[in-house]
RNA sequence: CGGGAUGUAGCUUAGCCUGGUAAAGCGCCUGCUUCGGGAGCAGGAGAGCGGAGGUUCGAAUCCUCUCAUCCCGACCA
């Protein structure tokens, strides 16, 4: 992508809309606006994260075996009220009506539908298990909406829903989640711990939320670091061998690790203090085991072995695909600007001309702007009528990976400048040299 | 929902107390000089002050209502 023929509004100043970093980086690096209390449109590059976050998300979930479908944002009222469903959730959803009078809700969250939706396509317990999940804009009209994305009214979300015949292979698929969540999260570049939690007014016995350690946070958290070591591994965990699953449960789920609401202070005490993880965080998901409330209510059941009429157990999974871009930024930024983890980068390369009209240098980056992009690496190139630092300043902010700067004292070396982000390593090297450095993080990445 | 605050140009703000017909920086446009970490000079475009009503000869400034946004708290499957 042409910087110079490209939608990326960046800012200078800090909007006063936004207190936080995150929020401040989003609206300067030009990745969202907001349009109303925590509603937002998503830029160009705000919507190549968003997506990136989503695609890992979703090929995680796939590779567990879940299935993706999509449901509608737009429901009607009919099946929340004939569940009691409608009052209890309160003022937090969103309620309408169509030119007929005809009472809608935008969804907030989807047990009822989907399991009223799979009484017409499971009826036998040979139907189960089943993991269904979509990645769908959700709406909750919240009292104070804040942060940014990380608590907005509409938001994208990954929510996955789990049938299965009793209690035991309920809690196959509880770590089956479990499993496909950390490697999620592992994937992009974040370390989220798994705390037990309460299971709210939902119900159940199991649940973990998954929290992101950074100072915005909206709980205070305690873990024991040994949950970081425990995750080493999971890529190699069959999610169908029973076994493996449940050693690797217990592994991630020994550990103390617990919000403030389940904090046990004696526990705590036990953890060695060196291994002591405190502070605030920011939770990115939640799985819950609920059994047949859901069931129930909708009347949703199978024939088991025996032919007796059975309620499936359920389970639902949650993920703030939307929530995610602004915690990685809270986990992922320096004084100047965004540091994007490699895999949810919008691109992963910045290509930075320092001296446009300079045939020389125009030329040199326009064949790597080519090589690159023949190489299968996301570049922007910054091809315009800018100062260098104007450019350095913006690529900073923006916080691709990679940078690869271009300019005539380089070439008279024969050389280009490779930055890394992160480290704010920089590498002097021949135009090959850097594309052999690119190609091979890309594959080793 | 309780408490606090703010709405003036694309962004950040000044002006408001003590009414006199909108100002600056950044950004944008033009030209020249520049060009390896947010350039300099010169010229230019851009807002009628969140909205409605009122007071007044005259309102961004005062009054009333209203809308919106932010912060703290409560709330948060």
């Amino acid at each position: 992508m042409r910087l110079s023929r490209y939608t990326l509004p960046t800012l200078k100043e800090n909007p006063a809309e936004a207190q936080i970093a995150s929020h401040r980086l989003m609206l300067r690096a030009g990745l969202v606006r907001q349009v109303a209390a925590g509603i937002y449109a998503w830029l160009p590059t705000g919507w190549r994260v968003l997506r990136n976050i989503a695609e890992i998300v979703r090929e995680e979930q796939d590779r567990v075996g879940a299935q993706e479908l999509l449901l509608p944002t737009l429901q009607t009222a009919e099946l929340w009220k004939q569940t009691g469903r409608y009052e209890a959730y309160g003022a937090e959803m969103l309620r309408l009506k169509d030119r007929h009078e005809r009472e809608l809700i935008y969804s907030p969250t989807n047990e009822l539908l989907i399991a009223d939706l799979l009484k017409q396509s499971v009826n036998s317990y040979r139907d189960l298990p089943q993991i269904l999940y979509h990645i769908q804009w959700k709406f909750r009209d919240e009292l104070r909406p804040r942060f940014g994305v990380m608590r907005g009214r509409e938001f994208l979300m990954k929510d996955g829903y789990s049938f299965d015949l009793d209690d035991q292979s309920a809690v196959t698929s509880y770590r089956i989640m479990m499993l496909a969540y950390m490697r999620t999260f592992k994937r992009m570049g974040i370390v989220a711990v798994p705390m037990k939690a309460d299971t709210g007014p939902i119900g159940g016995d199991l649940s973990h939320e998954f929290h992101i350690l950074a100072p915005t946070g909206e709980s205070q958290v305690y873990y024991d670091s040994a949950v970081e070591t425990a995750q080493v591994g999971t890529e190699e965990v069959d999610h169908r061998d029973p076994e493996a699953l449940e050693r690797f449960f217990t592994a991630v789920t020994t550990p103390y690790a617990a919000t403030d609401e389940k904090h046990d202070e004696a526990n705590w005490e036990q953890v060695p203090s060196e291994r002591k993880r405190e502070g605030r965080g920011i939770e990115v998901g939640q799985i819950f085991n609920f059994g047949t409330l859901y069931s129930e209510l909708v009347g949703l059941q199978v024939a088991g072995p025996d032919g007796v009429a059975v309620l499936p157990n359920m389970g639902s999974y949650g993920i703030g695909v939307s929530r995610l871009v602004g915690a990685i930024i809270e986990a992922s930024h320096d004084e100047t600007g965004i540091i994007w983890p490699d895999a949810v980068a919008p691109f992963q390369v910045a290509l930075i001309n320092l001296k446009r009209g300079d045939a020389r240098v125009d030329a040199a980056c326009d064949s790597l702007y080519a090589r690159l992009q023949s190489l299968g690496i996301s570049v922007l190139y910054d091809d315009r009528e800018e100062r260098p630092g104007t450019k350095f300043a913006d690529m900073d902010l923006i916080g691709l990976p990679w940078q690869i700067i271009v300019g005539p004292r380089g070439l008279d070396k024969d050389q280009v400048e490779l930055k890394r982000r992160a480290s704010g390593e920089r590498f002097e090297l021949s135009v090959e040299d850097a594309l052999n450095r690119l190609s091979g993080n890309r594959a080793a990445g």
